[in-house]
DNA sequence: TGAGAGGACAGACAATTGTCTGTAGAGCTG
DNA sequence: CAGCTCTACAGACAATTGTCTGTCCTCTCA
């Protein structure tokens, strides 16, 4: 249960190298809160469904289920 | 992003019937309460991560991304 | 050296999720 | 009809997410 934070969280910093954003410009991007970004990287919050969707759209993936990629 | 929910709300509901569980049977099993699944299917609530995540494992999904086809 | 970018982190706060309890209605079955 | 299952729904509450502001650290580069 702690892993799917962990796991998220990887996915997330990967994704959003592989873009070559910073978490800032992802956050605008988003309309997300900078400190929102930081705060997921580092494990320390669980997104909700939207902030998933949003996230994946800024990242322009195809499936927001890409974020969600080795979980369970 | 209203749509987020709905396309959520189908997918739980579809899933959930098709495993012929009940919203109460399932909650037990996920350890929610059963009122979270109604709101749920009944697009009044967006679910966070962790809670997709014992979702898709109650419903013996091979990923908690199949919760969220069709999203975005 | 010093300025700037990127990120970690803390504290306070509003908004939302999730819990709990209880009521009510539809549908089925004896 | 009476009882049962399943679901919808409301209100109050605790827990968590998301926002906002500000500080500090590291690294890079002029």
């Amino acid at each position: 249960m702690e892993s799917v934070r962990t796991q998220f969280a990887f996915n997330l910093r990967h994704h959003r190298e592989k873009v070559g954003l910073s978490q800032e410009a992802l956050a605008e991007i988003c309309g997300l809160h900078r400190t929102e970004i930081s705060l997921l990287e580092r494990c320390k919050r669980s997104p909700r469904l939207e902030t998933i969707v949003i996230l994946a759209r800024g990242l322009e993936l195809s499936s927001p289920g890409e974020l969600l990629d080795g979980i369970s």
